[in-house]
DNA sequence: AGCATAACTTTACGCGCGTAAAATTTTTGT
DNA sequence: ACAAAAATTTTACGCGCGTAAAGTTATGCT
């Protein structure tokens, strides 16, 4: 085998004794040839492995398979899982994802949108950073390329949006809560990252009002993504300053959770429903990580799968032509009981 | 700005009152033409946003300017975060970086790897999988593409390897633990996935006999990249066998010493080098996440801005064409004190 | 000013493939 | 078996840009 360097398509038609318009066509879409074309292809194909320039395809395509997957922070775990999931999505459908990050920096972000115009792709993933992301720019890249914005919702913009429900999240855990032990308090960022916590927040509000309970919301500064780290400044600040109204804490996210459980340590303060605990802390997210911190994180967690599917089956059906009206898709999420609360 | 939309080159140049080759040799490289002429090219660039069609120039350029990194799981924000700087590096260089995971599966690895060699890349940044990669494959890749291996050393091909010194690692932080208390015993899997666990161990028993220490080595059980939870299961047995000879334990890797923390915590087992702690334990990396540990993670860092700087230097100078003989470089990692050992 | 040289323009070709139109072959239905 | 439909082949053009060659203009130096 390999025993002639295919060059380009003509050398392999010719090779495979086929047109090279009909092997052109068998690589944009292998069923839309005769079987025994394609099997002549396909047999040829094993034993030259040729492969068509994706250069000079996406040259000349009006719609690239190319699919751009744009996350705010891959170094945090829960982005990195569900771009890995979405990527294998866009494989199964014969896309070829490419994976971004803005690391948490809105130039950054900004920067990702304008190569990405470049890569002129058949759709996009987005995730946007929330509250410090370019809207303009962000609106404006929508409306060029196809997008579907995830996770966070900065607006009616987009092909629509898909999420996790956040009102549903928050209502469950300080549901589950208050029937356990005492009612939680609220431990937020004061000017969180995205809106997602500002629904959490209300949706706590809400929740407690109608169960009855006094809320209590903290919030604690500081600012970028260090979450884990302002969470846990957040929360020796907090203990200082006797903000805690009862012994449970309910966080509005679990990143923020693993750093107050930090905190916690580090204050000599035993977390858990143990007798012997002082207090509950539990969070919010389903992080990857959540699992192992000491004590294991009590948690509502996304789920994974819906969200990553029901994404990408949105942007693919819009790409193929499927118009529908913006719409907001909100899939819920399921409680985790571990030790911390 | 922006009255005419731009289509191509032709049609830029044409606005800009420069000849298109020229304005090709422009995009190339900037400096090579003259200063007023850039200045034009420059002022007609702001006010019409034109940029050259990346499949149409790389179709004819022999060199791409893509750089592929590859890493072995991005869901681990070690990966994450050098992936993140070596990024970085690229696009300071003027390369186009595109990231890709193998996510812990060999099979993904081969993919990713094939679909590189799409892209044509001028080079690519390569952490192997490990033990699990397929070596016939990734030498293969390694000899039809610019490659520089980090990370994890499968064999002498590729361009260079670049990573860290595991045997001072290892060696470095026995030292610290055998001062400071107890000698510890070495906490890894029989099986690890990738070649720095058997120099991190072999350094230890190395070091344990030059310190004049019994050794005592822990293998535990797990196959696949599940680290975590490898390590709490691991634990939880070790426990049961009082497989620890001493009281403080050197873990191979930190994901493996996060499980163990898990697993002592739900044994009620307290660590750190507080009198009231019956045992110490120790990471190996620097993991962003071993700061919020409970207790935080002694460990041993890696210098991520030094390995991927090396890394991403070596590639750049042997796509320039400085041939340099194949050479192994291991950069020195931190101690980094904290309260569990 | 005069000349060598560097920079630029013009012209022209090629890269590898998509794709349209028309001609031809194969398959399908009856 | 024969016409209609579907698939394929032929032919031909275009995409946006790199790049080489030859001619032209600008620059630097004495």
């Amino acid at each position: 085998m390999r025993m002639t360097k295919i060059r380009n398509m003509e050398e392999f038609a010719a090779i495979s004794g086929i047109s090279r318009p009909t092997v052109s066509k068998y690589f944009n879409d292998p069923g839309s040839v005769r079987p025994r074309t394609r099997a002549r292809i396909e047999e040829a194909l094993k034993e030259h492995d040729y492969r068509p320039n994706i250069y000079a395809v996406n040259q000349n395509r009006k719609l690239t398979k190319a699919v751009g997957i744009v996350v705010p922070l891959l170094v945090d775990p829960y982005f990195a899982e569900i771009a890995r999931k979405l990527e294998r999505c866009c494989i199964e459908k014969g896309y070829r994802p490419t994976l971004f990050s803005a690391h948490g920096q809105p130039d950054h972000e900004v920067e990702v949108l304008e190569s990405l115009r470049g890569l002129k792709p058949a759709g996009v993933l987005l995730a946007p950073l929330g509250r410090s992301s370019d809207h303009a720019v962000l609106e404006k890249f929508c409306a060029d390329v196809p997008t579907l914005i995830f996770d966070s919702s900065v607006g009616e913009f987009g092909l629509s949006f898909v999420g996790s429900d956040n009102q549903q999240f928050t209502t469950h855990i300080t549901d589950y809560l208050c029937r356990t032990g005492e009612p939680p308090c609220f431990f937020e960022m004061k000017t969180p990252a995205n809106p997602n916590a500002h629904r959490r927040r209300q949706a706590y509000l809400d929740a407690m009002e109608q169960f009855g309970q006094p809320a209590k919301v903290i919030s604690i500064d500081g600012e970028g993504w260090e979450f884990e780290e302002i969470g846990r400044q957040g929360g020796h600040k907090a203990f200082e300053d006797g903000a805690f109204s009862t012994n449970t804490v309910l966080c509005s996210n679990d990143r923020l959770a693993i750093g107050l459980l930090t905190a916690c340590y580090e204050r000599g303060i035993k977390v858990g429903r143990g007798s012997d605990c002082s207090i509950r802390v539990a969070g919010q997210d389903g992080h990857p990580h959540s699992r192992f911190t000491c004590p294991p994180l009590t948690t509502i967690s996304h789920d994974y799968d819906a969200v990553s599917r029901t994404a990408a089956d949105s942007l693919f059906s819009a790409i193929d032509g499927h118009v529908t009206p913006w719409k907001s898709t909100r899939i819920e999420g399921k409680l985790t009981l571990r030790s911390s609360a």
